[in-house]
DNA sequence: CTGAAAGCGCTTACAG
DNA sequence: CTGAAAGCGCTTACAG
C-alpha cells in the first residue's frame, strides 16, 4: 500500500493525499473526508524512508552512550533518565535509536551515523569525559542535549543535577545531627563527578565552620562496591576515625559499611553514612541507607523539551540543573538523634 | 555530500559507486581503490532512508516492551537481556529502534509501524499475557523473536529460560540441606511466570517424594518487597511454618524475611531463603540472599542470532530455553550445614 | 568491467 | 481547491 495507490482509490492526485496526510489547510473538506476514510480502511501508513528522503526529517532520535564503561542498558541511574526522557519524546512525535557502539568501533563515528539515519537531534548519556567522536558531534549542526555531560556547541544543551548541591545538603544534614568531623569515600580522579561532590563537600564543610581533616578523605578506582571496601580499609588502617562519612555512590557507601562491620564497628552509632545515588538496594541493606536522590525523571522529561525547542528552532540550546533531594534512611543515624 | 557527487569527483558513474559500497565483485581493482580513497576523504555515508527506499531492508530492528506494566526500561532483568542482544546485533550489523508506546496507544499498531521503518525484524519483550497488537505482528511476515513470550507465528520465535527447571534446583539443593518442609511464595495467579515456577516447585518436590503443605503456598499480588511481606505476615499468622522457602522473585523473599525479622525469625535458622532473579540487591542484603540467576546475557544473545537467522531466511523461528544457575549465599543456610 | 535509466514512495513549489 | 512534475539519494536489471 502506499500513496499512489490512496491516490487511486479517492479519485485524487498523489498531491492531495499528501496534503491530507500532513494536515495542510488548502484541501475542501469533502475531499478529505474521502480519503481519510479509505487510509482508514486500507490501514495506510505512509513510508518513512520515503518521507524522510524527501523531506530531512526523520522523527527520529539518536541515544549515545557515550561513555565506553559501564555505561549501558544495565547501568540503573542513567537508564530511569532515558526511560522519562523516551516517554517524553514519544508524546512529542519522535522515536529512539540506539546506536550500536560496535558499529562505530569498527569506523563509522557518531557525527556520519547521525547524518546516515538522518536522525533530527541526539541525547548523549555519559557522565565522563568527553571523546572526540562526541565532540565532533557536539560542533555539529545536529541538536543535541547531553546527559550529565556538559556540551558546548552552538545547537547543543544539556541537563545535570548539582554535584555541589548534593554535597552541601549532606553536610547540612551531618551538621545538624551533631557531627563534627567528617569523612569522604571518592571514585577516581578523573571522574568528574566525584570531583565536583568532593569540592562541594569541602566548600560546604568550611561554610559551616568545621575543620578539613585531609586523612579522612580517601578514593577507589571506580564507583562500585569493593572500591569502597578498599577505600574504607585504609581508612581503618590510617588512625581515628571520623564519625560521619559520605561516600560518592551508594555502592561506595555499601562496601566501606561492609568494611566496617568486619571490623566490629556499628553503623550508625560508630560511623554515620551517607550515599548517594539512591539504588534500589537502599532499601533492603542493613542499615537501610540513607541517601541522595536525583531527580530522574525530571532530567529526563526536562532533557526531551530542550532538545525538542532546539529541533524546533526555538532553543539555541543551554542548561537545566535539577536539584537532588535527601533521603534520609538509617544510615545515617537521624533516628538516634534529637533534632527538635 | 551524496552518491552522485563521490561518482562526480571519481569520473564514475553513481552504478559503480553503488556496487563498491555494496561489495559487488565485478568492479576492477583501479576503479575500486580510486572511488574508496574519494569515500575515505569525505567521510561520506551513504543515506539510510534512500537505500532503504529502494531496497526494502533497513538494518533496524524494532523493539517493543508490550507489557503495559512495569516492564520497561527500570526493569533490570529485561534490560540486561536486552542489552547482550543490542550489543549482538550491533556486531551483526542492525541498529534497534525503540516504539514509543504513547504513539502507539494515540493510534498506530505495532504492525504499522514496524511497516512504515522498514524493520528487518522485532523483539518483543514481555514475560505476561498477549495483547492483540502483538498477536497480528506475531501472525505478520515480519520477523519476531520474543523474550519470554511464547509467539507462533511462522516467522517467530522465543527464548526463555525453564521456569520448572529454575524450581527443580532449588528443591533439590533444599532437599539436599536436609529440609523436607518447604513452602513458596509467588505472585498474582495471573502471572504465567510465577505459576510455572510454582507447578515445578510442586513437581519437584513431589518427584523427591515429600509432602506438600498447601497452607505454605502463598501469593502476592506482584513480585514486588510489599507483596512478600504481607504473604508472609499471612503464613506466620496462620500457623506453624516450614522450614525453607522459595520466592518467585528476589524482591518477594526480601519482602518475607522483613516480615520474618519483624517477629524474631532468624534466617536461615529458623527459616532459609531463597528468592529468584539475582538482581544486585541480594549480595548487599543481612543474610546476603541465595537466589537463581538466569543467563541473561545468554538470552540476549540466543535471541540476537535467532532473529538473524529468520531475516536471512535461515529459519523458520523456534525456540531456546536458557539453563538457570543457583547462587548459593547466606539465606539457604547451605554455610550451616555438612553437604560432604 | 562500466554506465544510462527506471524505480522505490514520498514532498513541494508551481501552474491552473 | 487540485494536480503534473521534479526531486530526495539510493539500487538494480539491463545493455554494451
Amino acid at each position: 500500500m502506499n500513496i499512489k495507490k490512496i491516490a487511486e482509490m479517492a479519485g485524487v492526485s498523489v498531491s492531495t493525499v499528501s496534503k491530507i496526510m500532513n494536515n495542510y489547510p488548502d484541501v475542501s473538506e469533502k475531499t478529505k473526508q474521502r480519503v481519510m476514510e479509505i487510509i482508514e480502511q486500507t490501514g495506510y501508513s505512509p513510508s518513512n524512508s520515503a518521507k524522510t528522503l524527501a523531506t530531512k526529517k526523520s522523527s527520529l532520535i539518536g541515544v549515545i552512550f557515550a561513555g565506553e564503561l559501564n555505561v549501558d542498558f544495565t547501568h540503573p541511574f542513567f537508564l530511569a533518565v532515558l526511560n522519562a526522557f523516551k516517554k517524553q519524546m514519544g508524546v512529542l512525535g519522535y522515536d529512539l535509536i540506539f546506536f550500536s557502539n560496535e558499529k562505530f568501533l569498527s569506523g563509522g563515528d557518531y557525527y556520519s551515523r547521525c547524518v546516515h539515519f538522518h536522525v533530527d537531534g541526539c541525547v548523549i548519556i555519559s557522565g565522563e569525559h568527553m571523546e572526540p567522536a562526541i565532540q565532533e558531534l557536539d560542533m555539529s549542526s545536529i541538536p543535541c542535549i547531553g546527559v550529565d555531560l556538559e556540551l558546548k556547541g552552538k545547537k547543543s544543551g544539556y541537563v545535570t543535577s548539582d554535584n555541589y548541591q548534593i554535597s552541601s545538603k549532606v553536610v547540612e544534614h551531618f551538621y545538624l545531627l551533631g557531627y563534627r568531623e567528617l569523612g569522604f569515600i571518592g571514585s577516581t580522579a578523573n571522574s568528574d563527578i566525584s570531583n565536583q561532590r568532593e569540592a562541594g563537600y569541602v566548600k560546604a564543610i568550611e561554610g559551616f565552620g568545621m575543620n578539613i581533616n585531609e586523612n579522612w578523605f580517601v578514593h577507589g578506582d571506580d564507583f562500585f562496591e569493593p572500591s569502597g571496601y578498599d577505600a574504607m580499609q585504609k581508612l581503618i588502617q590510617s588512625g581515628p576515625l571520623p564519625k560521619a562519612i559520605f561516600a560518592a555512590s551508594d555502592l561506595l557507601a555499601l562496601g566501606a559499611i561492609r568494611a566496617l562491620k568486619e571490623h566490629g564497628l556499628r553503623i550508625p552509632e560508630d560511623i554515620a553514612m551517607i550515599g548517594c545515588d539512591d539504588i534500589e538496594a537502599c532499601k533492603y541493606t542493613t542499615p537501610t541507607l540513607t541517601t541522595i536522590r536525583q531527580n530522574k525523571e525530571r532530567l529526563g522529561i526536562l532533557a526531551a523539551h530542550m532538545l525538542y525547542d532546539m529541533i524546533n528552532n526555538q532553543s539555541e540550546g543551554g542548561s537545566f540543573v535539577v536539584e537532588p533531594a535527601l533521603i534520609v534512611r538509617e544510615s545515617c543515624g537521624s533516628h538516634l538523634h534529637d533534632q527538635g
